[in-house]
DNA sequence: AAAACACACTTGTGTAGACAAGTTCACCAA
DNA sequence: TTGGTGAACTTGTCTACACAAGTGTGTTTT
C-alpha cells in the first residue's frame, strides 16, 4: 500500500479509496473471510481522516462486499465485485471484460410507427415514430444472444449514421453525449420461436433466457426497450443479496 | 411530517430517516421525478443534524431510489423500493407480500450422502451427509415453482422435526436461531424434465426459469444449495441498476 | 432582448470531536 | 484451571464546521 498515491487523481478521495479497496478484494490481497485493517490504520496509511475511510467502506458495505459490526474490523464477504454499470449494460463491453471477441450481425434496422405494445413500453402514443433493430450477438464468432431493440426516435435516428455491425450502441450513444443513467431488467424464460431458432441455430421450442430491458436517460426519459434472448448454455445472470445491503432486486408475480 | 416522531424507536436515527424516506417514495408522497426537500429542511423537520440526513440519503442513493448532484436537492428516480432480503429469500414471505396464499407440497425429504456435483456446490467431500428435499410451491393453490434443495447436515437435520408442508424453511431456520446472511443466485433457463412437467402440470420441454441459489450463514458457511424452477408465466425477476448505485449483479458466461 | 454578473442557496467532500456499543486480551480471584 | 473483571482497542452514531462546486434568480450591462 503506497501512501498518498490516491492524491494523483482528481476524483474524490473516498471514491479512490473505495476503488482501491475493491481492487484489494478482487486481487485477493484481502481474501474472503479476511479482516480488513482497522479504520485508524487505513486512515494513517492513506493520509485521510477516519470519516473519509468510513465513507469508502460504506460503499463497499452497500455493495455487499464487506460485512461486520462494532468492535472488530469488517470482513470480506465475497471476492467477486459487482459488474460496473457499463459492463452490464453493454454486451460489447461485457464480452471484452471476459476476454472474448464481441460480434454482431444486424438483420434489420427500421423506422416504424409504434404499435400498442411498443408504445406502452416506451411511454409513447400509438403511431409515434420509433427505431427498431434486430441484431445477433456473438462471442468469439459463436451466436449467444438475439437482440430486438426499440429506440426512442430522438436517439434511434442516430443509428442510421452508425454501422450497427461494428460495435456497441451503448458506447456510440455515450460518445454522442447521450446520458444513459439507469436500467430496469425483467428476467424470464421463453421458448425459441422461428426467428430465434433460425438465427441462434437451435430448435424451435428450446428454452431461452430472456432479459427485457428499459433503458433510461439522464432526465428519466425512456431511451430504449429491448428484448434480449440468450442461449442459457452461453450466459446467465448472477445476483447476490445480503441482509445488510439491499439489492435492487425483486421476484415479481406475473399477471398472466 | 411529524417532528421528532423518529425518536420513539431505539433504531439509529439515520436508519429511521431512511425508512421514512422509503415510505414517502413508496406511498407517492414523493413521486418519481419530484425533488426532495433540502437537507436543511429535512434536518429541521426531524431535529437532526445535516450529517444524519445525508447518511440516510446515502442509503437511498445506494439503492438507486434517488439521484442528483450538487446545487439542487435529489430527485426520486423510481417509486418501487427493492425487496427486503427476507422477502426475496423466502417464497412464503414473498407470497404474503403480494397478497397470495403460499402453499407447499413436499414430495420427498431424505438424508443422503453427497454425490460429486452436490459436494462441489456445498463445499463438502463426496459422501458427506446432506439433507435433500423436493417440494412444489403454490400461490393461491396454483403450482408456481418446483424446489429441489440440499441442506448442510447440521441445519438440514432440523427439518425432520419440522413439517415442511406447513410453511417457510427460511422462517423456521430463523426461529431456530440460524443466521441466514447472504444469498447468491444464478439465473438461467432450462427445459422441463419429466419430474418438472409432472408436478408443475406442463409439457416436457417447456421453458422454465431456473434460479440456483447458494445460501450462506453468518459465519460464511454454506447452509443450502437449491435449484428452483419457476413457471415463467407465474414469476420473473426484476433488477434495476444505475450508474450511481452499483448492484450486486452480473451477466456471466457459461463454460459449457 | 440577450448576455454577464452577483448573490443566496443548494449539495458534496473532508476534517474533527465526542460518546455509545462491542470485541479482545491480560490479569486476578476462586 | 476456569471464570470474572477491567482496560485498550475497535466500529457505529451523531454533531459541528469549513470549503468547494453547482443551481437558480434577480440585476446590470451591452
Amino acid at each position: 500500500m503506497l501512501k498518498f498515491v490516491l492524491q494523483i487523481s482528481n476524483e474524490p478521495m473516498h471514491h479512490q479509496l473505495a476503488e482501491l479497496f475493491r481492487q484489494n478484494i478482487a486481487s485477493a490481497t484481502w481474501s474472503q473471510g479476511d479482516c480488513l485493517p482497522s479504520e485508524a490504520e487505513l486512515g494513517a496509511a492513506h493520509g485521510v481522516s477516519r470519516g473519509t475511510v468510513r465513507h469508502a467502506l460504506a460503499s463497499l458495505r452497500h455493495e455487499g462486499l464487506i460485512v461486520g459490526g462494532r468492535g472488530k474490523p469488517p470482513t470480506v464477504a465475497r471476492s467477486v465485485p459487482s459488474q460496473p454499470f457499463a459492463t452490464f449494460m453493454s454486451f460489447t463491453e461485457w464480452a471484452q471484460s471476459i476476454g472474448k471477441a464481441p460480434g454482431q450481425q444486424t438483420y434489420e434496422i427500421a423506422r416504424r410507427r409504434a404499435k400498442s405494445e411498443t408504445a406502452a413500453c416506451m411511454g409513447l402514443a400509438v403511431g409515434e415514430p420509433v427505431v427498431q433493430l434486430v441484431r445477433l450477438r456473438l462471442l468469439d464468432e459463436v451466436p449467444v444472444m438475439l437482440e430486438r431493440g426499440t429506440f426512442a426516435f430522438e436517439v434511434g435516428q442516430l443509428l442510421f449514421e452508425f454501422d450497427t455491425d461494428t460495435g456497441s450502441i451503448f458506447g456510440y450513444f455515450t460518445a454522442q453525449g447521450i446520458e444513459i443513467s439507469r436500467g430496469k431488467h425483467l428476467i424470464d424464460a421463453v421458448s425459441a420461436d422461428e426467428i430465434d431458432a433460425s438465427l441462434l441455430g437451435i430448435e424451435i421450442g428450446a428454452p431461452l433466457l430472456r432479459e427485457r430491458r428499459v433503458t433510461y436517460g439522464g432526465e428519466g426519459q425512456i431511451l430504449e426497450c429491448s428484448d434480449d434472448r440468450y442461449l442459457p448454455q452461453a450466459a446467465n445472470f448472477v445476483i447476490e443479496n445480503t441482509r445488510e445491503a439491499r439489492a435492487a432486486l425483486a421476484r415479481v408475480p406475473r399477471n398472466a
